[in-house]
DNA sequence: TTCCTGACTTTTTTAACAAAACTATCAAAA
DNA sequence: TTTTGATAGTTTTGTTAAAAAAGTCAGGAA
């Protein structure tokens, strides 16, 4: 039976990987459930075996996405030397996850709204578990008495997460696309480590 | 001629004020010529005399609006006793003018993309005056021996307005619409007082 | 019993087109 | 010069049919 469901797990993540490059250089909706599995060499049928419909397959995948990004975070974000060396791993790092993923995230660009509200669970987890880690990294800062005491450390990294992702590009064509402009993730990520130098100090200071 | 021009400079301000309420209630798609006309008992071919199209109109309607706002920021930015009091200034007059003017800016949230361009340099000209109007502020403090010497003001400026641009609502739901619900103007402004706070200290620590 | 498929049904997307609503124009009147 | 009714032109909306993709199922293979 564990060997039943070895061999099924194992499957599963085929599936993942496939739908995850495939997601990823089309999109979503470019993104057909009989290529999937003409990419497996295997029947459109069988994929409704192992996943209920097409949007779960996508959650799924970003379900995975979001536990390695998370991972990476908490390894780090465990043992650090000062605040802003925390913070600026966290920066990066999403940076990074952003870049890597840039065209998976498609499905956001085009619809925008009324997203399957799985979705939004998880960004919404992330985002929990991201403030968690920052949050604690402050507490630990000031256990160790390396900073002067926070009334509620909780709001402040909501307030510079949200500081953070407002950063956008182009002071004259000010145009808010809602996602960012593949090229213009480096200038955005640059800016991100001014704001959160000013910030820090503010928190420090 | 003087007076003729007066006449016409008169019903022209009839007319955006008229259109103004119009766009107001309804937003700019849910409002029509006819009924801009209607509410100033005139016909709609009048309306084409006095304005080329009706995007120009809600363009004039805009400029109007985006220069009485800069009015106020610049009557109080020439004359603050504190950085921090300036700052706090431009963030409240910006969110009363965001409340005041909330469904006049439908437009933004429907149309997302692929707006007249003439919108858009309103929108550059309003945050380009914003943005030296506060960069100035710093430069002021730091001659008045007020704060240190900061090296590039209007990159911090540019930063921090991003960052104040980007301050959402709804840790769970974090449904990014483009544009804020009404109902959150009031959460966002507090947290955007918050950052402001913590992004001075940074800046003057 | 678990895994898998081809054939089938249902749903969604796309394209074409007609009707309706609205924008924009213009000759002529005030 | 200012104003309008009539009308031309364009965009939006609604309808329908065909095509494409999602999703189902009875039954076969392991």
């Amino acid at each position: 039976m564990a060997a039943a469901n070895d061999q099924q797990d194992i499957k599963r993540e085929k599936i993942l990987e496939a739908s995850h490059q495939r997601f990823l250089h089309y999109g979503y909706s470019k993104t057909t459930m009989n290529e999937i599995a003409g990419d497996l060499s295997m029947s459109k049928a069988l994929l409704y075996y192992y996943f209920p419909d097409k949007s779960q397959l996508y959650i799924a995948v970003m379900r995975k996405l979001a536990t390695d990004y998370l991972k990476t975070l908490e390894n780090r974000l465990n043992s650090f030397t000062n605040l802003k060396e925390a913070f600026t791993f966290q920066v990066n790092t999403h940076h990074e996850f952003i870049v890597n993923n840039y065209n998976f995230f498609d499905f956001f660009r085009l619809n925008e709204q009324n997203l399957p509200e799985a979705i939004w669970e998880i960004v919404g987890e992330v985002r929990g578990a991201e403030l968690g880690l920052l949050s604690n990294a402050i507490k630990t800062e000031v256990e160790k008495g390396a900073i002067k005491p926070v009334e509620n450390p909780d709001e402040i990294v909501d307030v510079l997460m949200d500081a953070l992702h407002g950063i956008r590009v182009g002071s004259i064509s000010q145009k808010k696309t809602n996602f960012p402009r593949k090229e213009h993730l480096e200038e955005i990520h640059t800016k991100k480590l001014l704001l959160l130098d000013i910030f820090i100090k503010g928190l420090t200071a």
